[in-house]
RNA sequence: GCGGAUAUGGUGGAACUGGUAGACACGCAAGACUUAAAAUCUUGUUUCCGUAUGGAAGUGGGGGUUCGAUUCCCCCUAUCCGCACCA
């Protein structure tokens, strides 16, 4: 019978057909009905579906479509984050608009989405780069800038002088501009930012109100944005230029005063700069520190550095001591006041510091950990441990929390100046979110920069602002700049000449907003408030990892602001959350060290070791360590060839079939060898067994023998364990349980009488229930099963199965019985036995009796359902 | 540097609230079918000792709690992800 084939990429391209006239998954506005809103994150349009998103698409369409199955009206809709830079560098490079680039690639990557049998409402697709979509999103920033949402004020960048563009952090390798080569400036731009610092203890508070997400998601998202508890000191300065008397720090150790030994402040800070004006010193090492970068990683890992500025400061708690105030790389301008005190004794950066540059070490904090003997010598690690004061004036004996109360009450009542010299202050980590981006594609900025009144709001009537079409890219800058016209317009305010605000926004923006978009893609308002009350929250957000923080906070920030201005009724956009791995693959090089595509690659096992060689060229090929696939280290598999090969159930079966879907997924040609066989292995099982004549599965038989009753009981078990597993969203063990169903099957059919109406009806109802168990994973062969068992609608319209709740119950249970913690037996006995049956029993196995011979028992343990531990000597 | 995660056979992984470690799949081995191969089917497969009944070890490494630890606690190692203008 082994030629039963299923043609995968031809029926597959039929049912797509049906499925798309039926429009079979188009979601209803219909609000009288349950509503389930499953989303993935949407693709960057760069011109290739790649495994990731497979894998992605794929979870979040066996979740779709066991929703609807279940009875939902099922919102699992798509489009394109569509605006950002490789559109621009693809411009620059291959002479093509951006807008073309963007929306050719559109219109591939729906095809290769489409083949993969995705149940999506292609209705209401959009792409963020369309022009009804981005003017929308200018009427949102209008309406926050009205509410009071956006600040403008200034930001440092990365400037690179030869191509006069603002450089993101990635496009600066090596302190240099990847273009051009030039040496990276850092500059000062005045840019428009959202107030999500206003939102920040919200942000924080409101994650104890999502049991839906993960919690290391949760917890990345607090420690972001960081709230701390601590005080603002204003320390006394000593021969300083006179405009600043005195230096405010944020701390949140003040109870370590008595261990200071040095001041920082950041490069950036207002009083370097003031020195450098006419000390070309000072100037070259403020240089120094910018040339590290903004980011905060090339900050914190760069060597520590200091410039001694000759000022002193005088510690607020000890008039005779004072300390000399540097100027630090290693001071963060962007948090707190970017002014530090450094206590070397009990902070690990402080104490790299003191000892490059010969600064004091004072212990203030005792523990049994510490020997204050030899630490202040020698030690180059910094005591991050509590105990209790000592060397601190009043605070000697104190804990940690008394020293902080008593300093902070000292402090507020202690005036420097005519103020008091601190105050309590809660910090945070979060910064404004800097939203201006000096780019061409991207949303235009809605404002206008009048002489006369300064920066006024577009009109909402004459909404959207259109990005001008006819751009060049061939002179270094912002194409909207110096685009002859577009820029001039009359004030909306005054009627004057005055030119338009040519930044666009952040395409985080567009990220932000756009599941509230979905609810009614086609409103005439940015978000139809009816259709987002019945839509929102997403029941369902699937995405990777590398999102956790800034495109999830700044949505959940978005929804909060819409919310403000009216638009949607909830806070939490994303009510479940759940973050999915990556694909990996082994990674190839050949004799010259140039990577290669696995498709090059042919495979020798030869006994123990695996060796490769060049498909073409027979060379040896080194088989490097498993990566993450991407095209600069071609260990990619592309989606439509494999589509074309194989077709997109494989595809689909095999990227969530044996990693956890939270877990990175490892790409091999075995595992896809695999998952293709099981294809044309259930194909084969139901063609086998099945002559086209539905049975009524209502009306089951009675009096069934001891195969067909197991039969049963492993159809119905699996209907509760896929649907338990889906629900959970693991998606690798339904598949298992559906193997376990299958080999169930097989064995079963194979022994049956197949003329007998007990057997006919078991094996009918299992394979329909196996038909229906992995149709969410891979439809079309659900669609192709489901016809050739003689059913007349379609698998996808089919409501989910029930289970009887009597055969997934087993009345006897195996338990392990142990000696001293080793099994020994396997005891089977009622699931209800009491205590005193299962040790009596235990003690009668063979295992039991030959381990404990000769030895006194000295405890027994049993637990009924679970063990049973007899501990002998 | 800071923050987050991961580690179980030859491989991917399973194991509910601490209770039979290795489900399921891949691979491999042997066998059946075949002139042969592919495909398919059957059986076996953590490692070590033993012909075997059986025994010992075993969930990255080290320690601890417990009758019992992949699971809880402490320390360490390795790898991966994020760090605000990539999306």
């Amino acid at each position: 019978m082994s030629d039963i084939r299923y043609n995968a990429p031809e029926k597959e391209k039929h049912w797509q057909k049906i499925w798309a006239e039926k429009k079979l998954f188009n979601a209803t506005n219909d609000y009288s009905k349950p509503k389930y809103y499953v989303l993935e994150m949407f693709p960057y349009p760069s011109g290739n579906l790649h495994m990731g998103h497979v894998r992605n698409y794929t979870m979040g369409d066996v979740i779709a479509r066991y929703k609807r199955a279940k009875g939902f009206n099922v919102l699992h809709p798509m489009g394109w984050d569509a605006f950002g830079m490789p559109a621009e560098n693809a411009a620059q490079q291959h002479n093509v608009h951006p807008g073309e680039w963007t929306y050719q690639n559109i219109a591939n990557m729906r095809t290769q989405l489409q083949s993969m049998g995705f149940s999506l409402d292609w209705d209401r697709e959009f792409a963020t780069c369309d022009v009804e979509y981005y003017g929308k999103q200018q009427e949102l920033f209008l309406e926050f800038l009205a509410a009071g949402l956006v600040d403008r004020k200034k930001s440092r960048v990365n400037w690179d002088p030869v191509d006069n563009t603002v450089l993101a952090n990635e496009q600066v390798i090596d302190g240099k501009g990847w273009r051009s080569g030039a040496e990276v400036e850092q500059r000062d731009l005045t840019q428009w930012f959202f107030k999500i610092t206003d939102y920040a203890d919200e942000l924080i508070t409101a994650l104890d109100d999502l049991p839906g997400w993960p919690d290391k998601v949760k917890l990345m998202q607090s420690n972001w944005i960081g709230r701390s508890e601590g005080m603002e000191v204003n320390f006394e300065l000593n021969d300083t230029p006179t405009e600043f008397p005195s230096l405010k720090v944020y701390t949140t150790r003040p109870d370590t005063l008595f261990g200071a030994s040095f001041m920082a402040i950041s490069a950036g800070h207002p009083l370097a700069a003031a020195l450098a004006k006419d000390n070309p010193k000072v100037q070259k090492f403020i240089n120094e520190c910018n040339a590290i970068g903004t980011t905060e990683e090339a900050i914190e890992t760069a060597e520590k550095k200091g410039y001694d500025t000759g000022i002193t400061a005088t510690n607020p708690l000890n008039p005779r001591q004072k300390l000399p105030v540097y100027i630090a790389n290693f001071v963060l301008m962007g948090y707190g006041t970017g002014a530090v005190f450094g206590c070397p004794a009990h902070d690990q950066r402080d104490m790299d510091f003191a000892r490059k540059y010969n600064l004091p070490v004072t212990v203030v904090m005792a523990n049994d950990n510490l020997d204050i003997n030899t630490f202040n010598a020698q030690s180059l690690d910094a005591d991050t441990e509590d105990g209790l004061l000592i060397n601190s004036g009043f605070m000697d004996g104190m804990n940690k929390q008394q020293a902080l109360e008593a300093v902070a009450k000292k402090l507020e009542n202690q005036q420097l100046n005519g103020h008091p010299q601190g105050t309590r202050k809660t910090n945070y980590r979060l910064r404004d979110w800097g939203i201006s981006r000096q780019r061409y594609w991207g949303c235009p900025i809605p404002v206008v920069h009048c002489d006369q009144c300064g920066t006024v709001p577009v009109n909402k009537a004459d909404l959207p602002v259109e990005l001008p079409h006819d751009v060049t890219f061939d002179k270094p800058g912002n194409p909207l700049d110096h685009h002859p016209t577009w820029k001039h317009v009359a004030c909306p305010k005054c009627g004057k000449d005055s030119t338009r605000e040519t930044d666009t926004f952040d395409t985080f923006i567009d990220s932000s907003w756009y599941y509230a978009r979905f609810a009614d893609s086609k409103s005439e308002k940015a978000v139809n408030r009816e259709a987002a009350d019945y839509w929102l929250g997403v029941d369902q957000y699937i995405g990777g990892i590398e999102h956790a923080i800034l495109h999830l906070l700044y949505s959940r920030f978005f929804n909060r602001a819409m919310k403000k201005c009216g638009y949607t009724s909830i806070d939490e956009p994303f009510t479940n959350l759940f973050t999915q791995g990556m694909i990996t693959h082994e990674t190839y090089k050949d004799q010259d060290g140039a990577w290669l595509n696995p498709e090059f690659v042919l495979f020798d096992s030869d006994g123990e070791t695996r060796q490769a060689k060049h498909f073409e060229t027979n060379q040896p090929v080194t088989i490097g360590s498993v990566e993450k696939m991407s095209k600069s280290k071609k260990n990619v598999v592309d989606p439509t060839d494999f589509v074309t090969n194989f077709g997109a159930d494989t595809a689909r079966w095999f990227t969530i079939s044996d990693s956890p879907p939270e877990r990175d997924f490892l790409w091999t040609d075995a595992g896809v060898d695999g998952s293709y066989k099981f294809t044309q292995r259930i194909w084969r099982l139901v063609c086998e067994n099945s002559n086209g004549d539905v049975l009524d599965l209502e009306n089951a038989p009675k009096n069934l023998d001891a195969q067909a009753t197991s039969l049963r009981v492993i159809t119905h078990k699996s209907i509760k364990n896929v649907s338990q597993a889906i629900e959970n969203l693991h998606f690798n063990v339904a598949i298992a349980q559906i193997y376990m169903l299958t080999n169930a099957i097989s064995s079963f059919a194979s022994k049956a009488d197949k003329k007998d109406a007990v057997a006919q009806f078991v094996l009918f109802e299992a394979l329909t229930r196996l038909v229906q168990l992995f149709g969410p994973i891979m439809p079309h062969l659900a669609e192709e099963c489901w016809q050739q068992l003689g059913y007349k609608n379609l698998a996808a319209q089919e409501l989910w199965p029930d289970f009887e709740h009597a055969l997934t119950v087993d009345d006897t249970v195996s338990i392990a019985v142990q000696i001293n913690g080793k099994k020994r037996d396997i005891l089977t006995i009622a699931k209800d036995a009491t205590k005193d049956e299962i040790e009596k029993a235990a003690f009668a196995l063979e295992g039991v009796i030959r381990n404990i011979e000769g030895k006194t028992i000295v405890k027994k343990i049993i637990v009924p359902g679970r063990i049973v531990n007899i501990v002998v000597k």
